[in-house]
DNA sequence: CTCATATCGGACAATATCTATCTGATTTGA
DNA sequence: TCAAATCAGATAGATATTGTCCGATATGAG
C-alpha cells in the first residue's frame, strides 16, 4: 500500500526538470544533484518517453526535455507511466484472481476507494509541487547549469 | 500501490467470520472454505487479536471470535492490523529516509492523498461488505456448521 | 490424569518483486 | 571519424512477500 523507490524518485526527477521546463537534461545532470542511481533513473526516463510525458532526443547534444508545462502534468500520470494502471488490489486487473469471481463482496468497494485515490493523484500537479520547494544553495547549485 | 494477498485474504475471513459473529472459528474452519493456506491464515489471526479485533482462546473448544460487531470493523482498521499503519511513501514513517528533508517539495502533497485514502477505507466496515455478498449452495456449504 | 485439540511463537524456505548495474547497439553533432 | 548520449535487454543483488513447519503451551473431555 505505498509507492515503490522508483516512483519516489520519477517524481523527484520531474519536480528539477520542472525548474527547467525548456533544458534538455541528460541523465547524469539529473541523477548527481538528486541522488539517483544513474543507471536506475535512465529507465525510468525511458518509461517517461514511451508515455509521452518526456520526449529524448540521442547524440551529442542530446538528452531528455518535458513534451508539456509542469502544470498539466499530474502525481497519477506520473505514477501510472512507471507502476502502470493504479489498481489497489489484484483483482481490479484480472478478475480471474478475484476467487470469489462475480460475487466478490469487497470488489465495489475497491473500486469506489480506488477512484477516489485516482481522482486526488490527479488533482496535484509537478507545478504545484516545484512551486513549494524551498531553494538553497546546495539546491541551487544542482540546477544552475547553462541552458536553453 | 496496492494491498498485499495477505491483507486480502485478512478482509475475506473477517467477511467470513461475520457471517456468524458469534461463534468462535478455528483456522481450519475459516481456511478451507475461503481457500486460504491454513498456517498463513493463522499468522493473520494472530495479529487480529493482537490488534484487539479478534479474541482467541486455546485447547479443545478454541478458536477465534470477533471482539466487536461487524459494523464496527472498518477497512482502515483491517489494514492497518494487518499491514501497519498506512503509508504512501517511506517519508510518510521516517523523516530521515526522505533524502530532502524538510525541503522534500512532496511531503506535504503525500501526508494530504493519505489522510484522503485513509479517510475513504474508514468508510467501509465488515458488515457493509459481508451484507453484499450473495448466497450459493457452495458458500452456504461453507458456513453451515453448528455453533455459535 | 491423560490425551486430543487448538492456539502461540519462532524459525525457516520458497518465491516474487524491487533495485541496481552492465553491456552492446544505435544515433547524433562536432 | 569520434565522443556523447540514448536505447534495449540481460542479469545480478537485495528485499519483501508468501507459505510451511515445529516445538511449546493451554484447555476441555473422557
Amino acid at each position: 500500500m505505498r509507492i515503490s523507490r522508483e516512483t519516489d524518485y520519477a517524481i523527484r526527477c520531474l519536480i528539477f526538470m520542472a525548474r527547467r521546463p525548456l533544458k534538455v537534461h541528460t541523465v547524469m545532470e539529473v541523477a548527481r544533484p538528486r541522488g539517483i542511481p544513474p543507471s536506475f533513473l535512465a529507465k525510468i526516463l525511458q518509461k517517461f518517453v514511451k508515455s509521452g510525458i518526456l520526449s529524448s532526443a540521442r547524440g551529442v547534444r542530446g538528452g531528455f526535455r518535458l513534451t508539456r508545462s509542469p502544470a498539466d502534468i499530474t502525481l497519477l500520470q506520473v505514477i501510472e507511466a512507471v507502476e502502470g494502471p493504479i489498481s489497489l488490489n489484484d483483482c481490479m486487473v484480472e478478475r480471474e484472481t478475484c476467487s470469489l469471481a462475480s460475487r466478490c463482496a469487497a470488489h465495489s468497494a475497491w473500486k469506489e476507494i480506488q477512484g477516489v485515490l485516482a481522482a486526488k493523484l490527479g488533482e496535484y500537479t509537478i507545478r504545484m509541487l516545484a512551486d513549494q520547494e524551498e531553494y538553497t544553495p546546495a539546491f541551487e547549485a544542482g540546477i544552475a547549469e547553462e541552458g536553453p
